[in-house]
DNA sequence: ATTACTAGTAGACGAGTAA
DNA sequence: TTTACTCGTCTACTAGTAA
C-alpha cells in the first residue's frame, strides 16, 4: 500500500469504520490527521479511487467504510507488527488432522513440484500430504507466516494444466522435519498442507481429527 | 510520530534493528521502502535527528539500531492495530494485588483529586488505592489502555506540592464498579493503583498476593 | 564500494472559493 | 453548513556528483 494511505485508513479504522459505516466530515477527518480539509478531502478521493473505502456521500455529512480490501491492507501492516513485537523465527501452529481428499496427493506429485522440494527442502516428500485444519485461534499466525517470503516454488505447465506457485515453509513436527505448503496467492487459508519425506500419518500414528501440532521457521 | 518516518522505522525493525545494529547501506534500505538511495540516505539523516535510531558508520557500510525512543513509537503504532483487529472495548487484566505504601492514599486523598473523581466518575473514592502489579503477560493489554483518551484528572498545585495529571479508566472488579488510575506522563507501568467507593480489600478479603481481575472499559 | 551534498523538478499541500 | 475544484507555494524527491 502506498505508505501515504495507510495513515488515514487507520484512522478511519480507529474510528470503527470497519465494521459500519462512520460519520466524518472532511474537517473532522483534516484535523485528525493534522492536515487541511482540502488535503482530507482529496486522501478520501484517493482511498475511494484504490477501492479502499466506499461513501455514502448524503446531504449532510458523507458516511464512510473500509472494503475488504482495505482491511486487508491494514492487516499486513499489522502483521508486521507482530512479526516485530509478537513473534520470534519459530511459530507454533495448532490444528487437527483432516482428510485429504487426494487433491494433496496429485499436485505434491507431480514431478514439477517434486524436483523443487528436494533441491529447496533437502527432502523429497512422501507422495502425499497431511492435511491440517488450522485452530481458529491460530489463524492470525498463519497470515503473520503467510506475509514472510518463504521458500518459492514455482508453477509449471504440464499436459496442457497450469501448476500455480506454491510456497513451503520448512516445519517440524513432534521433531521430525517437514514443511507446510500454501499457494501463493489466495486467501483465507484455513487449511495447509504439510509435506514430508515420511508417511506421516503412520509414522506418528494419526487419524482424521487427531490433534496436531507444526512449529514452523520463517 | 511523523507518519514519514514510521515506514521507515518499520522497515528497519523487521530486518532486527530493534534488538541489535543491522548492516545496511543507504541503497538497500531505499529499494526496500521503493525510493532512491538519495532519498534513504536522507530518511536516515532524519531519524537520526529525530533520535529513533542511532549509527555506526563504519568505513564499509552503517550499521543502524533503534532506540528506545524509536521502539516507543512504533509500539505507539502497534497498539493502534491492536485497537482496531484485537481488543474489544472491554478489557480484562490480570495481576495480584500489592502493598499499596500509603503513597496512593496520600495521592487520592487530596481534594484536589477527590472533587473530579467524584464529578467525572460518579462516585467519592474510599480513601486509599488499591494497588495491583499486572501480569507480565497482560502489560501490553494496559499500553493500548494507555493509549486512548480515558478520562483526565487534572494536576492542581496545593501548599506548594504540585500534583500531576492522571488518567482515570472506568472498571469492574468481581461486578463492582472502581476505575484504575494511571499518571498522564510515564512509560513502562507495571503496577496501577484501582479506587473505588468501598474498600475493596475488605469488601473482598483481598490480602498482598491475591489474584485479581480487573475489567477496564475504555 | 560507500554516504550525502547541491540543484532541479514533480507532487503534496493549503488558501480561496464554487456548488 | 457540506464537498471538492483551481492554483500558487513549498516540500520531498531524484539525478548528478563529490568525498
Amino acid at each position: 500500500m502506498g505508505n501515504k494511505y495507510s495513515f488515514a485508513l487507520r484512522k478511519l479504522a480507529l474510528l470503527g469504520a470497519i465494521d459500519d459505516y462512520v460519520a466524518i466530515s472532511s474537517r473532522e477527518l483534516g484535523t485528525a490527521l493534522e492536515m487541511s480539509q482540502q488535503s482530507a478531502s482529496k486522501r478520501i478521493l484517493e482511498l475511494l479511487d484504490e477501492k479502499y473505502i466506499v461513501r455514502d456521500l448524503g446531504a449532510r455529512r458523507q458516511r464512510i467504510k473500509i472494503t475488504p480490501k482495505g482491511v486487508e491492507e491494514l492487516k499486513k501492516e499489522y502483521n508486521e507488527y507482530r512479526r516485530i513485537f509478537e513473534l520470534s523465527d519459530q511459530v507454533t501452529i495448532r490444528g487437527v488432522v483432516a482428510s485429504g481428499m487426494g487433491e494433496g496427493h496429485y499436485y505434491i506429485c507431480q514431478e514439477g513440484y517434486m524436483k523443487q522440494f528436494e533441491s529447496i527442502l533437502g527432502f523429497r516428500p512422501f507422495e502425499g500430504t497431511l492435511n491440517m485444519v488450522v485452530d481458529p485461534e491460530d489463524a492470525g499466525k498463519l497470515d503473520v507466516i503467510r506475509s514472510t517470503d518463504g521458500n518459492l516454488i514455482s508453477g509449471f505447465t504440464c499436459d496442457g494444466r497450469s501448476f500455480g506457485d506454491v510456497i513451503a515453509y520448512k516445519a517440524k513436527i513432534r521433531n521430525i522435519d517437514c514443511a507446510i505448503v500454501v499457494p501463493e496467492r489466495s486467501h483465507y487459508v484455513d487449511t495447509i498442507e504439510i509435506i514430508c519425506q515420511f508417511h506421516l500419518r503412520r509414522t506418528l500414528g494419526l487419524n482424521d481429527g487427531s490433534k496436531i501440532e507444526v512449529k514452523v521457521n520463517f
